[in-house]
DNA sequence: ATCTTTGCAAACTTTTTGCACCAAT
DNA sequence: ATTGGTGCAAAAAGTTTGCAAAGAT
């Protein structure tokens, strides 16, 4: 729970409360681990305490998001999916089936300093999206077309 | 007026109708050239015509994207632009200003074999969005902060 | 004549906002 | 006691849909 403890001194020293709501969104953020939509969130979240609202939730997300501790990226459809702040990663995104795949950054370094030095473009690299493919679909794809 | 002509073409030959509001749709795509929200391309096509619908405009890019003459992009905050397919170039969105600027598919081709490579993963060329900071808003952040 | 496409209005989905109350500091 | 956060309801923003009428073939 290093994630969360770290999370929740970030809120207070930036003059934060910290809430029950606040507290079940992270536990929610940490526990879920994969890419969750706010929806998700709420659905874990009110789990164990029903009362929280989905107006909490995105206000709670757009607190963290601006401490930095959280990150969303838009999916082929519009929702968006957060998740914990990690530099570590960059996310492949399947138009077909909507799943988010990590991959490490290191494949990413080469187009950063690429755009970086040719349009003194900054990469951000938590908020990255690929989209294709992903190997399951392909594979159907393979299987349904002559091609 | 290539283009124009190739995608009437095209939806001719799958059965599909060729009306005015199509045409439209098109023309504005055409003369649009950058990166259009659908809103936009309302308006451009309410110029000449206001009759047309929202709903059209939606279902024509939608008809059109089956073809896989248009394609689209989501920008950092939902709603998606749209451009005339072109497989010779990537996004670079910035998500400060939400200015799209194109590059040349050329940097993303050792990131698509890698992640093909690594993780069976097709990237889709031309859909494919690269969030970060543009040059313009890279300086405005470099003169606001101490950093 | 047929069958697609259109315009409209209404629904839907996702996210945001105003406000009065509540709770963390 | 203060001020920031919450729940609620209602609005906003973006997109989709059902339907009857209009239009392309």
């Amino acid at each position: 729970m290093e994630r969360m403890d770290a999370a929740i001194q970030n809120l207070r020293l930036s003059g934060g409360r910290i809430t029950h709501a606040r507290k079940s969104v992270l536990q929610a953020l940490v526990t879920a681990r994969t890419h969750v939509t706010a929806e998700d969130l709420l659905n874990l979240v009110q789990a164990d305490s029903p009362e929280i609202h989905v107006s909490t939730v995105y206000r709670t997300l757009d607190a963290l998001e601006k401490l930095g501790v959280v990150d969303h990226v838009h999916l082929g459809h519009g929702r968006a999916v957060y998740h914990l702040t990690d530099n570590a990663h960059q996310h492949i995104v399947c138009e077909r089936c909507s799943s988010v795949e990590e991959v490490p950054s290191r494949l990413f370094t080469r187009l950063g300093k690429d755009l970086m030095d040719n349009y003194h473009f900054k990469v951000r690299m938590n908020h990255f999206a690929v989209i294709g493919t992903c190997r399951k679909c392909l594979k159907e794809t393979e299987r349904t077309t002559s091609n």
